[in-house]
RNA sequence: GCUCCCUUCGUCUAGUGGUUAGGACGUCGGCCUCUCACGCCGGUAACAGGGGUUCGAAUCCCCUAGGGAGCGCCA
């Protein structure tokens, strides 16, 4: 909760006062509104968003939606040795290409450095810590004569009643209870026990004075009011250690929901080496958001045999308590499926214009000629899986394609298809303009079929082939209409010189 | 090594003591058809193993196996 000056203070006896950050507009809370949810998405900032993240950030998000609450963005930045701004950077851009707006933040726990001082010294003051000042070698032998006896490895306590020179250089541990039980009662799992005997007296307080993860945390969580900590379960060991924390300083832990992991598609712990991992790549290789939000949610959550859901229903669905206990694997081919879903039934306006960087990649404006983004979205929507995709398939609309399909030429520009082709020519170079649409030019390839003699596809294969390089494009009518005229005309006259040319080498 | 977590078709999942174990992606076959797609119809395919409890277990308990995480002056 925050005072009236805009400060996190703490609910608990002790008032612990500014740390550096600021509460925002909004979030002033009283004691009625104590129960408002409040959720967070905490990453550190050594790398971009990766679809695990991305998850764990979508699941925070859905439930403070899902309950009117509110959604809290902080910078996890306290290791200085490889935390980076670009990091910073590309996390706040993966989440804004998802649409996970939060309400406040981001935090950054570098800014917040006094306010770590105070609790820890509030905790030495109150004998609920202790400095430390073991040195490396006798760490090192502790640990190693306790894995050899088959023991886990845990600090013994040695410093627990010493009295160190607050001078000399020393670390902060936290003195955690050495007997009982801490239950985390795990809003996925259900109640885990720990036996505090398990736990050791962890350090706080490294000796250059900076706090460590496990304190920085549990304070953050608290000063900012979370109801609900969601992340991954690589934290569910940790989360004994956080409640002492917590309860040492006085304070009611949160709700705790720790959500699985997500696998690669072999099954193995995710990695650069499974190729895409980062949020924008997806984007980058022509991802729709909604796909991708609607391909994790459904990673480990399910709502009967609902397989697509927008936003909206996402929020008025989803509890965090439905969520799975296993790891789940990435599967790229159900994701591109959801892709080509959302590509052919969205908003073609929509699709157009997160469609048009895509054509720039390819070098073509498609403001500049030729047809309308959107009726290129229309007529190829259903037969790409990504925005990447449609680009490429889309290229012949704006310009001349380089080389034919080799298959496809060998098969429909041989000289048998000539006089189709010629034929073709002939009664499409009459064409008016204002004529050159679907249905009349559907009934001129149908014409020149019935005058030939041949079936369909005699006739409109070989002119796709030319038209468009390849042997596959939307029906031939609309296909032409899309090139438009002059192409046609032209690309008909290239075929038919590419039918010359391999009789005469023939 | 110790502690904790996990285990239904290839993959994502439904299932909370009684179902022919359902759906989706993929895959296979068919239909549609000027091509490729889309769409439609159909098929294939799973309760990790072993013990209990029970009239009855995918569902509850125990053990085993396998997978994962934590045990940092990383987060």
């Amino acid at each position: 909760m925050c005072d009236a000056q805009g400060r996190f203070v703490t609910s608990g006896a002790a008032v612990l006062g500014d740390g550096g950050a600021s509460c925002l507009a909004g979030s002033n809370r009283t004691e009625s509104s104590k129960m408002t949810v409040r959720t967070r998405f905490a990453p550190s900032p050594t790398g971009y968003l990766h679809v695990g993240g991305a998850r764990t950030a979508l699941f925070s998000y859905l439930f403070a939606r899902r309950h009117g609450g509110q959604f809290v963005l902080r910078i996890e930045d306290t290791d200085l040795e490889r935390s980076t701004a670009e990091s910073v950077n590309a996390i706040m851009e993966g989440l804004t290409w998802l649409g996970l707006d939060y309400d406040e933040g981001p935090f950054f726990q570098t800014e917040r450095f006094e306010r770590y001082q105070q609790v820890v010294d509030d905790l030495l003051e109150r004998g609920l810590a202790y400095r430390c000042d073991c040195p490396k070698e006798r760490l090192d032998r502790l640990r190693d004569t306790q894995m050899a006896a088959k023991v886990k490895p845990r600090y013994d306590g040695h410093c627990r009643g010493r009295e160190i020179d607050p001078e000399q250089p020393h670390v902060v541990r936290f003195k955690n209870p050495v007997d009982g039980a801490v239950i985390v009662d795990d809003l996925i799992r259900g109640r885990v026990p720990f036996a505090n005997t398990e736990l050791d007296d962890l350090i706080i307080r490294r000796s250059d004075g900076s706090p460590t993860y496990n304190l920085t945390v549990v304070v953050d969580d608290a000063d900012m009011a979370i109801t609900h900590v969601i992340r991954g379960d690589d934290h569910l060991n940790n989360t004994p250690r956080q409640i002492n924390i917590l309860k040492a300083l006085g304070h009611e832990p949160p709700r705790y929901a720790h959500v699985p992991m997500i696998l690669g598609p072999d099954g193995k712990r995710l990695s650069k080496r499974h190729g895409a991992v980062s949020v924008v790549s997806y984007r980058d290789n022509g991802y729709l958001p909604e796909a991708l939000l609607n391909y994790l949610v459904r990673l480990g959550w399910s709502h009967g045999d609902q397989e697509v859901f927008s936003l909206d229903e996402m929020i008025a669905l989803f509890d965090i308590s439905d969520v799975n206990t296993a790891a789940s694997a990435f599967n790229v081919e159900k994701l591109d499926w959801l892709n080509q879903h959302y590509i052919q039934h969205g908003e073609p306006k929509h699709i157009a214009r997160l469609l048009s960087p895509h054509m720039g990649e390819l070098g073509i404006d498609p403001a500049e000629d030729g047809p309308e983004l959107v009726d290129v979205v229309m007529a190829q929507a259903a037969r790409a899986k990504t925005l990447k995709e449609l680009a490429a398939i889309s290229a012949f609309c704006y310009r001349d394609f380089e080389d034919y399909d080799e298959a496809a030429a060998k098969k429909h520009l041989r000289p048998v298809a000539r006089p189709a082709l010629e034929g073709l020519r002939a009664e499409l170079e009459m064409l008016a303009l204002e004529d050159w649409e679907p249905e009349t030019l559907h009934r001129v390839v149908e014409r020149v079929a019935e005058e030939l003699e041949l079936n369909m596809g005699k006739v409109a294969q070989p002119l796709r082939v030319a038209v468009v390089g390849r042997a596959a494009s939307p029906g031939i009518d609309v296909t032409l209409q899309l090139v438009g005229k002059d192409a046609t005309l032209r690309r008909i006259d290239r075929a038919l010189a590419f039918i010359d040319a391999r009789a005469a080498n023939a």
